[in-house]
DNA sequence: TTAAACAAACCGTCTGGTCGGTATAGAAAG
DNA sequence: CTTTCTATACCGACCAGACGGTTTGTTTAA
């Protein structure tokens, strides 16, 4: 693995990921993702050697990326589940933090792919399960749960504008969720 | 619009619903649906002149079906918000019964077909942007949306088989989003 | 020079949609 | 009553474009 061909694959994963952002999965094309990346479809199919060779690679990368951002809110000193809540509104709390790169309508954007195959579902369903089996063994699962619930479904509901309310509401809502959480995680 | 046109119609309809749910958007052909309604392509383009004239069709009887459900249960002397948690759950809750037929499974498989459409999500958002708007008047608009977003979460949760809590602490979540939304009902 | 890194023409399949035709039932005409 | 006509409902072969993937050829770096 090389350099160059390293370079080259990032920004095949770009492309893609950018694609599905903007357009949705059903343009997601190889032609499309080759197009965007600057790359000819040859280009394209000598290192992801089909689709599903470079839709595995970006849900790999983006589970990565995900897994280190909740990781470094933990070690910041934020409880499990509080940590959890952040990972969703981190970006948006603290613009200022360029560390963290993860962009959470990334995220959202890949819900597409999962509701569209049911094998990258499967895959991701296998790291989520492990990460939300921790959430039942906190000071109050039943509201642990409800705050999962909360932040995912405010997920799909800024991804589709589907009854999104004024940014006061919003910011009054995680500020809820973020002191349930925290409660939760101070609570023996 | 003869009778018989009519049954065929809604063959054809129920047709497509089934294909959504047990085989997912991408198995949802002309030919699959034709063949699953026991009618030929040229008859169901006779009756729906294109896919999206199908799948606007569908879309259309599906949210008919909710609107009644929500209306028949505020009818019943539930508030808005209580009203509105059984909605999701209120099969569940009351599998005896058989006049309230709409299936909640259905319509998380019509999610998908919004994640991969634009145009469908779109016009989907359209009714339930009037709907939430009474959402925002509630006594606890704040923990309105939480109990919202918390369904919706949950929704996405139980399609996608990820994460999903046993049964005891599933009941224990609905039980706590029904407490809250009456306490909210029931404060002025 | 040699292997890695790309380019681009090409192929087979799938799928939405077209089109000409058929069957049946009822109205109109004789 | 019988024949003709017509609108509705439906059939199925076919077409054109899109898309994933192959193959063959070319460039670039070591």
């Amino acid at each position: 693995m090389t350099n160059r061909s390293n370079i080259t694959k990032q920004k095949l994963l770009d492309a893609a990921t950018d694609i599905i952002m903007d357009q949705g999965v059903h343009q997601l094309t190889l032609d499309e993702v080759a197009k965007t990346a600057g790359v000819s479809k040859g280009g394209l199919l000598y290192h992801y050697p089909s689709k599903e060779a470079l839709l595995t690679a970006i849900v790999e990368r983006l589970q990565t990326e995900q897994n280190e951002l909740y990781a470094s809110l933990q070690q910041e000193g934020y409880g499990p589940v509080e940590a959890f809540v952040r990972l969703f509104d981190e970006t948006k709390l603290h613009p200022e933090r360029a560390t963290i790169q993860i962009d959470v309508e990334k995220m959202i954007a890949f819900l597409t792919l999962f509701a569209v195959d049911q094998e990258y579902a499967d895959r991701w369903k296998r790291d989520l399960d492990t990460f939300f089996a921790h959430f039942q063994q906190t000071s109050d699962p039943a509201e642990t749960m409800i705050i999962r619930y909360a932040l995912e479904g405010m997920m799909m509901s800024e991804h589709f504008n589907v009854g999104v309310p004024q940014a006061e509401l919003k910011q009054e809502v995680i500020s809820r969720l973020i002191e349930r959480a925290r409660t939760i995680d101070t609570t023996q």
